[in-house]
DNA sequence: CGCTTGTTTGCAAGCGTGTGCAAAGCTTGC
DNA sequence: GCAAGCTTTGCACACGCTTGCAAACAAGCG
């Protein structure tokens, strides 16, 4: 097999017969062709196998129509989801996903833009760690859209699209003091992250205010083994907690876990437990989480939709988006 | 702020008072330049912020550095780990990662492929679905590598990576037997692929030779839920098996927590479960899944060394690799 | 038929890069 | 000091495409 080059529009306009530019308008919708024409190079393109060189066609209008998304822990069922949802939302509208996985340490934030600048696309979504204000400025300053998921960053510029993650933390309060919990927990990683900081500041707030208990542990990273880790130790203490809240559906999943089968509790009768991202798991008949849902299909639309605005200039204000992680009830907290 | 083009190769040139062609070959390795000329060339184009073209670069040499992944279900456990070793491996090798979901079902597959054309990509690799043979056919044609996982397809020309699904049919059925079942069970997708095809032959096949009962059922997608339906079907039965080989994790686990608590079977006393894939729920504490384990790692990393070969003609013949699944031993099955 | 208006079409100039080729510069050895 | 050899550099062309511009053409109208 001769690695031929591929087929060029040249080719097609020769065998159509008709000019380069012709076969050219063919390919873009809105061009002035005449049917008559059109038919003769589809034909022909069709004929010779020919595609359009999205690398060329990149480098002559501005935009590429790649569109990066930078992600870390992709395996990660809630990071997945949210995956799904993108690169679908994004072929929806005739963009094409770059991935670019950030699980190696050193800044490789500034590394994936910088491959996302190198590649021209046309905007980045990051959905992990924070990069650089310099890179950021780059980024920008050359018409490259930057879309912020979960990530709060007050540099101006970029969407950013956040959850109502404090006031969740309040209410879950409610709900556990409506089952007549009087010991309140909060399982966190020690990750730091503003939006799990977030469920832990709203969580504590509210406790205190309603007058009841509430110890905070953090360890690890938000994986189901650091809910392990964690349920080990809030459940060896003097006094256990009779309510936790974990920062995310992995931590508790871990945690009710080991409360169960390492300890012996019954779940929601001697502890309630609620988590956060409502991933598939938490719907399993072993869990059964009562848990916030990450409206992912919404996150989704409002990042791809910010994208294909019109780039007359007009930026149309938009910088930031807050949804609302909605309470989804299975059977970990017990009925009011 | 002006939506300012990106900083080009000619002004880097002028800043620094050389040509233009010093300063693609500063940013290309292996090319002629001394020392000082790519000093003032690293510098000017650190001042003015400039990242080489990636899509005029893959213009002229014919290779763009993109590799496209073909995914659909990217939101599953299993496809999700093998996603996250692939970019992790195609970044190390300098690639990158084009991600194209096949979720929508229409012949998406060879939109997929044309897609990685048009964008010239230097191969792709397939995880779902069987594209046309004739745009298999166009891909090689273009010199663009091809590689099909778990999809058995007798077409020359791509590299095939599939594993050893029929022995390990076989093997589980001896692990029942050591465990003294007598009746057993494969509860499968409706899909028809043929590694799980190749799961179900071996295992009936080595059942009936051992002179076991042995029974089949289909169902749906390999997901949690239809575990649960194909659970329905075989627990209702007046004689129910006491060994079930599940196609998949999930439908193991849809199928085990059917069984526990909606029929009250414990397992693996009066009922051993195995499954396929070992994704990270399978070691929950409230599965313990005895499984065969993909090697994700060892395909991902196949699949990556087969794009690296020298493309000097020479294809090394390389055109099959079969792996074995490593049977991963938990506690769903009882010991001997 | 001539004029005006609107639609197609071809030409050619880019887009930003890699690279062969030959000129130029530098080093070395006699 | 000069020829030979090696390294560095600039020129110019190619890659495959889009698009402004003007020429060509078709159609409508008095």
């Amino acid at each position: 097999m001769p690695p031929k080059d591929f087929i060029s529009a040249l080719e097609v306009a020769q065998r159509a017969g008709v000019s380069r530019s012709a076969v050219s308008r063919t390919f873009t919708p809105g061009a002035s062709v005449s049917a008559e024409t059109r038919r003769k190079v589809t034909d022909a393109a069709e004929a010779l196998g020919y595609h359009v060189n999205e690398l060329a066609r990149g480098l002559m209008r501005s935009h590429s129509g790649i569109v990066c998304l930078i992600v870390s822990d992709v395996a990660t069922p809630y990071r997945s989801a949210l995956l799904r949802e993108l690169t679908g939302k994004l072929q929806n509208a005739g963009k094409v996903a770059m991935l670019i996985n950030t699980d190696r340490s050193d800044g490789s934030v500034d590394r994936a833009l910088s491959q996302a600048i190198r590649y021209r696309a046309d905007a980045s979504i990051i959905l992990s760690g924070l990069p650089d204000a310099s890179i950021v400025r780059l980024c920008l300053r050359n018409g490259q859209r930057l879309v912020l998921i979960n990530r709060d960053d007050d540099e101006p510029g970029p969407l950013k699209i956040n959850l109502d993650d404090f006031e969740a933390g309040e209410r879950i309060v409610t709900a556990f003091a409506r089952a007549g919990c009087k010991s309140l927990a909060f399982a966190n990683s020690d990750a730091g992250t503003p939006s799990l900081m977030g469920r832990e500041r709203g969580f504590v707030a509210a406790a205190t205010r309603c007058g009841l208990e509430v110890s905070v542990e953090r360890y690890g990273w938000t994986g189901y083994e650091a809910g392990r880790v964690l349920a080990q130790r809030f459940l060896t203490r003097s006094r256990r907690p009779d309510a936790v809240f974990c920062a995310t559906d992995l931590l508790a999943c871990g945690f009710m876990d080991a409360a169960r089968h390492q300890f012996g509790i019954s779940v929601p009768d001697q502890m309630c437990i609620a988590g956060f991202d409502d991933i598939e798991q938490a719907s399993w008949l072993s869990y059964g989480l009562t848990t916030f849902a990450q409206p992912v299909a919404e996150i989704a639309a409002k990042a791809v939709g910010w994208l294909s605005v019109d780039d007359n200039g007009n930026d149309n204000g938009l910088q930031s988006v807050r949804l609302t992680a909605e309470l989804v009830w299975r059977t970990s907290i017990r009925a009011a």
